[in-house]
RNA sequence: GGCGCUAUCGUCUAGGGGACUAGGACGGGGCCCUCUCAAGGCCCAAACACGGGUUCGAAUCCCGUUAGCGCUACCA
C-alpha cells in the first residue's frame, strides 16, 4: 500500500487561524504517523482578497508552530490551464453545461424560491438550452459560465471522523464550475488539484461538509476515485459560536506575540478535538505523532478556553531549562527597551515556575534586572499600609546585616542565614522582615523566595533600592 | 426554509453493553507545605439533553424530540 498524501491548503485572505492551524496540525501529524506527504497548497484563487502579505504571515505562523511540508508551497492560481481543461472535459463529455444567466437573474430566482420558502435549487434553464442556441450565443459572445450537472441518487462516504455521511444529489444544485472569466469556482479547483498531487486523504474542517458530496460527484465525473475524506470539528469561541475575531486573539501571530511557546500551542491545539485516550494532556512532539490516529478525532466542536492554554503554557515554561527560554525572553526585554547588562539566565530560572507566559517572565526579569521599574500593586499598597511605620523600620534592620554580606558571599543561602538572624534578634517573624524587602524590590507581595531575589537582584542595586524604598516611607520618623 | 453535522461536569475530554458509586485535566472551593506566590501533594462541589425502544443489563446500539452549529454565491 502506497503512503498516504495529505494537504493542507489554506486560502490567503486573512491572517493564520487557530482552526486552520489545527487543521494543519491534524495533517503534519498524520503525515510524520503514517511516514506519509504534507503538502502545502496556497489556494489564491480569490484574487480580490488574497494577498502575498497573507501567505507570508501563514508560513510564518506554521514554521513558528513547528509544523512542516514536504512539497510546496504550490499555488493553485498557477494551475488555471489545467482547472479550465477539466471543466471543458466535462463539458464535452455532457457531464456540465454552458449556463448563459446573468448574476442579476440568478438573484431573482434566489429571492423568489426564498419568498416562496422552499429551498432554492438552479432551474436548468440553461441546460435545457438547444445546442444551436448555445453556439448562437457563443457567437454574440454572450459571457456563460459552465455548470456541472449533478448526478441525482445517493452520495455517500466512509468519513474518517464522522462514520458514514450520506447526501442525496437531487438536494444538490447545478454548481458553477467555471466562471465566466475562465477560472475555476473553489470546488473545482480543489478536486482537480487534489486529483493531480495524488492527495489521498483530505483532512479539513467541519464546515466543509457540505462541498464533500460535490466534490465526490466530480471525482466520479472525472472518472477517479476519491480520496479518504476526514472532517475534524470547528472551534468555537466561549459563547458557542464559530471562533472569530470578536473573541479576541484567533490568530496564531496573536498567541505568539502574547508569549505562549510554540510546543505549548501544538499540544493545546492537539487536544482540541483530538485525544490518545485516556489521561493523558502534555504530549512531547513525538509522543503526539506516535499516538495520533484519525479515529481518535472527536466529532464535537471544541470551546476555545485561552485558560487553559495558558496553564499548558506554564507547564511548558516550567519544564523548560531556563537557557531555552533565554532568546524568546531576550527579544522580548528588546520590544520591552529594556536594557540587558547581565546574565539573566538566573532572574529567568527563579522566575519560570510562578509564569504562565514568556510575556510574565519578561516583566519580571526585567524588575529583576532594575528594580526601579517596579510598580507598587494593590498588595504591596495593601502591605505598606497595615505595616505602618514598621515597614519602613523592619527594612532598616535588615539593611545594616545586609550590607555587611561582602559582594563574594551574597548568596541565596547566605542571604537567608542573614535574613532568618535579623528576624530572630529582633523577635520577628520571617515574614516581616521578608515582605518589606519583597515590596520594596517588585512592588509586589509575590515573588520567588526573598533570599533568592535578593542573589538574583545583585548586592548593589538591592541594597540601594532598599535604603531608598526605606527613606521613601519612612515619614519623618527616625527609623532607628 | 432546505440539506447536513453534533449532543458526558462551566470548559477540554476518558468511556465503544456489565469493570460506572461515570475517570482525568483546566477553572472554582478547602487543606498541607510555607517568608508571599507559583509549583507540588491531598480533599470537595460539578455531567451522561429529553422521550421511546433493543437487551437479563445502556453513557455506550436504534428511532424520535429538543437544542446548538455548519452549508445553502460566477467566496474559499
Amino acid at each position: 500500500m502506497s503512503k498516504p498524501r495529505v494537504r493542507f491548503a489554506p486560502s490567503p485572505t486573512g491572517y493564520l487561524h487557530v482552526g486552520g492551524a489545527r487543521t494543519a496540525l491534524f495533517n503534519w501529524l498524520y503525515a510524520q504517523h503514517t511516514g506519509g506527504t504534507h503538502v502545502l497548497r496556497i489556494e489564491d484563487t480569490d484574487r480580490e482578497r488574497s494577498t502575498e502579505e497573507h501567505t507570508r504571515i501563514i508560513l510564518d505562523g506554521l514554521r513558528w508552530l513547528g509544523i512542516t511540508w514536504d512539497e510546496g508551497p504550490y499555488f493553485q492560481g498557477e494551475y488555471a490551464a489545467r482547472h479550465q481543461a477539466d471543466a471543458e472535459r466535462l463539458l464535452a463529455e455532457g457531464k456540465a453545461y454552458r449556463c448563459f444567466c446573468t448574476k442579476e437573474e440568478l438573484e431573482a430566482e434566489r429571492a423568489k424560491a426564498e419568498a416562496a420558502g422552499t429551498g432554492y435549487r438552479y432551474s436548468r434553464r440553461c441546460f435545457k438550452l438547444g445546442a444551436e442556441q448555445v453556439q448562437e450565443r457563443i457567437r454574440k459572445g454572450t459571457p456563460s459560465t459552465i455548470r456541472f450537472i449533478m448526478p441525482d441518487g445517493e452520495i455517500a462516504w466512509d468519513d474518517a471522523v464522522h462514520e458514514r455521511i450520506s447526501f442525496q444529489g437531487r438536494d444538490l444544485d447545478d454548481f458553477v464550475i467555471l466562471r465566466s472569466d475562465n477560472s475555476a469556482i473553489y470546488n473545482l479547483a480543489v478536486v482537480s488539484d487534489d486529483i493531480a498531487m495524488r492527495i489521498s486523504h483530505v483532512i479539513r474542517g467541519d464546515d466543509h461538509i457540505s462541498n464533500t458530496p460535490k466534490q465526490i460527484a466530480l471525482y466520479r465525473a472525472l472518472g477517479q476515485e476519491p480520496p479518504v475524506f476526514a472532517h475534524v470539528p470547528m472551534i468555537l469561541g466561549a459563547d458557542g459560536k464559530k471562533l472569530s475575531k470578536r473573541h479576541g486573539a484567533t490568530a496564531v501571530g496573536d498567541y505568539q506575540e502574547q508569549g505562549i511557546l510554540p510546543a505549548a500551542m501544538r499540544n493545546f491545539l492537539a487536544l482540541l478535538g483530538w485525544s490518545p485516550g485516556g489521561d493523558r494532556e502534555i504530549l512531547k512532539g513525538d509522543e503526539m505523532i506516535r499516538l495520533f490516529t484519525l479515529e481518535g478525532i472527536q466529532k464535537k466542536a471544541a470551546v476555545f478556553d485561552t485558560t487553559k492554554l495558558e496553564w499548558m503554557n506554564g507547564q511548558y515554561l516550567s519544564a523548560l531549562p531556563a537557557d531555552e527560554l533565554l532568546e524568546p525572553v531576550r527579544r522580548q526585554l528588546e520590544h520591552m527597551k529594556v536594557k540587558i547588562d547581565r546574565d539573566i539566565v538566573p532572574m529567568i530560572e527563579s522566575v519560570k515556575a510562578r509564569s504562565r507566559t514568556i510575556l510574565h517572565v519578561a516583566e519580571q526579569v526585567a524588575v529583576r534586572l532594575d528594580p526601579d521599574r517596579s510598580v507598587l500593586d494593590a498588595k504591596g499598597e495593601a502591605l505598606i499600609r497595615k505595616m505602618g511605620s514598621a515597614f519602613a523600620r523592619n527594612l532598616v534592620l535588615a539593611s545594616g546585616p545586609l550590607e555587611a554580606i561582602g559582594p563574594q558571599e551574597w548568596t541565596a543561602d547566605k542571604l537567608l542565614e542573614t535574613l532568618r538572624t535579623v528576624a530572630e534578634s529582633h523577635g520577628l517573624k520571617l515574614g516581616d522582615v521578608m515582605q518589606p524587602v519583597r515590596v520594596a524590590l517588585t512592588g509586589s507581595t509575590v515573588s520567588e523566595p526573598v533570599n533568592e531575589l535578593l542573589a538574583v537582584v545583585g548586592r548593589e542595586r538591592a541594597l540601594r533600592r532598599l535604603e531608598e524604598t526605606a527613606r521613601r516611607w519612612g515619614g519623618g520618623e527616625s527609623a532607628a
